[in-house]
DNA sequence: ATCCAGGTACCCA
DNA sequence: TGGGTACATGGA
């Protein structure tokens, strides 16, 4: 067991909220401890009076994963400042609300083809089925590690996988995708590490080649795997929250189409700011609050 | 039982 | 380019 120091560092974080707001699913809470795989090793964290308990991991390791070296401050402030630049004086309430119930919550940097991995698996479905879904997958494909902790599939068993095998974990018909993405990027090797090289915009094109991965999905791993913050994955809850609340209050005007997918991007985008991506993690957070509260 | 969920591919105008 | 629909599964 080792032990790390935020506080006297002054490092706002949040290890309870970053890891049950919805953008990473392999982790498990059980009397304050979450315990979970990345990278083929289980970790074990627990935040304590302004330290971070760990254990089978190292401190650079928590850094990195976490994000802590990333200013969170000043990313809240970048996006009060760009909703002040729209809104003049008049205050937001709603991302006021929302900054303030989700203090500490940071996005988490994912291994790349993990993640890609979760949200093929994540369409059109609920948060306690994609965990399944992914605890399915990996119990089958993945490497054993200790008392029922396996790692995630690589790509070049899932490419080699059959298509009854993987429908047998619940995958249903994200097993062609999950196969078919498999057999590329086990094929391309480097197609994802050469992503990180390129802009959002780029990254998001080569994304959507693959099968399974639209929109959505490709916003999912730009901003939890490369963490490209001015992405902004765009989910029911996304779409109800901006069009119902934001869209809805700056261009009243327009109630009848269904915006688009980009259209509500693009709104993120000039509302937000840089950080959209991180703005739209928290009300994603807050969504069953904000629901309450929408027409 | 019915509706819905961190959607995508495909078809059609 | 944009709108409608099938797709599998399980949670609420």
């Amino acid at each position: 067991m080792k032990k790390m120091i935020l506080l006297e560092n002054n490092i706002p974080f949040n290890l309870d909220a970053t890891l049950s707001c919805g953008q990473v699913f392999q982790w498990i809470c059980q009397d304050r401890w979450w315990t979970g795989v990345v990278r083929s090793q289980v970790w074990s964290v627990k935040q304590e009076n302004g330290y971070l308990l760990y254990d089978g991991t190292t401190e650079e390791e928590l850094i990195r994963y976490f994000n802590l070296d990333l200013d969170l401050l000043n990313v809240i402030h970048s996006i009060d400042d760009s909703i002040k630049q729209i809104r003049g004086c008049e205050v937001d309430h709603i991302f006021e609300m929302v900054s303030k119930s989700n203090i500490g919550l940071r996005i988490i940097k994912q291994d790349p083809w993990e993640c890609l991995l979760s949200y093929i698996c994540s369409q059109n479905s609920n948060i306690p089925t994609i965990t399944k879904r992914i605890k399915l997958l990996s119990a089958r494909y993945g490497s054993s590690l200790q008392s029922e902790w396996y790692t995630y599939p690589t790509p070049s068993t899932l490419a080699c996988s059959t298509f009854q095998e993987l429908k047998e974990c619940s995958t249903g018909y994200r097993a062609s995708y999950l196969q078919s993405t498999a057999y590329f990027i086990n094929n391309h090797p480097d197609f994802l590490k050469r992503l990180e090289n390129l802009s959002t915009q780029e990254a998001r094109k080569c994304l959507l080649s693959l099968p399974g991965v639209g929109p959505k999905v490709a916003d999912c791993v730009l901003l939890f795997a490369y963490n490209l913050y001015d992405s902004v994955p765009v989910d029911v809850w996304i779409r109800k929250i901006i069009t119902s609340i934001y869209f809805h209050y700056l261009k009243s005007d327009e109630n009848g189409p269904k915006l688009s997918y980009d259209k509500i991007v693009e709104f993120c985008r000039d509302y937000f700011g840089k950080y959209c991506g991180y703005a739209q993690q928290y009300l994603f957070s807050s969504r069953n609050e904000l629901s309450s509260i929408i027409p």
